[in-house]
DNA sequence: CGGCATCCATTTTGATACTG
DNA sequence: CAGTATCAAAATGGATGCCG
């Protein structure tokens, strides 16, 4: 199968040629923050059945966008990571995340499913390199019982599922007020003191925590209606 | 119908509900050179049928982003432009085409069309800010029977279709010429000396025409089949 | 749990014919 | 031209069932 093609000799035409059909981007977003296994891509992709999912992954692995692996010791179960290919369209799925944030974000939909790692993802779409000029820390995110990374090495960004080796700073997070510390106001100083979160280890990463990320104005036109 | 979305409370997904079906988002490439009539549309995209894309224009109107206007006089017919909220979607698409570049143009296959449009479009994701620091230039490119000019301004550019209104340059050459100058390694200089381009303007701004524009080293794994 | 195969109802698409 | 109507082919989704 998947021989529809554009059959366009055109650079977006090729790359929608290879991740544009239903489900691939969001495959590679989800691997994005590390390496996945089946049935947590599965699950966090409602709607996609394992057949069109397998599928999905066998065209990632011949395309040369991802590849399966072996977790390490003491998983040594299999997963799927992105190859550097894979990797290198994280520009593509952050400018789309930018301006579905400017765009198309509004409040959440009672239908709607969410996962504390797109937000993680978010923050990668909103940092500000230059608010992160000469900082070099690294957070660790806990939210409810997923945990992420963050490492900041000055303009540069990484942010990974998993705890971190050795975290600067732990911020620990309830799912529903990190939704709103990424969707709305909140900033994680009035999270704080309304307990919605905790946090620990070395004050001034904390204090820098809040600047390092810059949401686009929203001009969401329909926020509550998926309008037709 | 176009009730499919991914139900997901993540600004990627919600852009993709948005623009990623089938055709879209390269619809909305043809819209970036600039108004685009309906026929005009269908006669770049091979394969997509009267039906579906009213369709999509529709829906791109009722998401606001695109909006059908009349051609200024003499033309004064009807055409479809891109609203702001459209337009903002051009770093998205440029990075996919940059990924493209890189990772998947290769040659071009015999069953691919071909459109200029495309070519120019990848002047803008080449575009290198950095080497046109304080050149202000407006350059008209007149391939085959379409003409196209870039203004560029300092590290901004803007390329649309159509001719300019008082070109500092003006560069005439081939479709094929000029395809092999944007995909490979043929610059403005050496297809001039062949014959298959010509030029004529301001001097200073064609010579630093050569250098606005930089490739992406490729690493393009399958550059001649679909790859099933 | 991971992953493929199968069957089936529903959508989406592609191609073409047709109308103002 | 611009756009609708129509119909056949393909992709999707959902539900299983199976096998290591």
């Amino acid at each position: 199968m998947e021989q529809r093609t554009y059959n366009q000799y055109c650079a977006t035409a090729r790359t929608l040629d290879l991740v544009g059909e239903r489900w691939t981007l969001l495959l590679i977003r989800e691997l994005l923050t590390g390496p996945k296994r089946f049935g947590d891509l599965q699950a966090s992709l409602r709607g996609l059945g394992t057949g069109l999912l397998a599928a999905r992954l066998k065209h990632l692995e011949r395309e040369g966008l991802a590849h399966k692996i072996t977790l390490p010791p003491p998983a040594r179960t299999p997963a799927y990571a992105l190859t550097e290919a894979g990797e290198e369209l994280a520009p593509a799925v952050l400018e789309l995340a930018r301006w579905g944030l400017k765009w198309a974000m509004g409040e959440r939909r009672a239908t709607e499913t969410f996962h504390p790692g797109w937000a993680v993802l978010g923050l990668r779409a909103c940092f500000d390199a230059e608010a992160a000029a000469g900082l070099h820390a690294v957070y660790e995110f806990r939210i409810d019982d997923e945990w992420f990374h963050a490492r900041i090495d000055d303009g540069a960004i990484e942010a990974l599922h998993g705890p971190a080796q050795r975290p600067d700073a732990t911020v620990t997070i309830s799912q529903e007020a990190f939704l709103r510390l990424t969707g709305q106001g909140l900033t994680l100083a009035e999270a704080i003191e309304t307990g919605a979160a905790s946090a620990s280890g070395d004050t001034r990463a904390l204090r820098r925590l809040g600047d390092l990320f810059r949401l686009p104005p929203s001009h969401a036109r329909n926020p509550d209606q998926p309008s037709s």
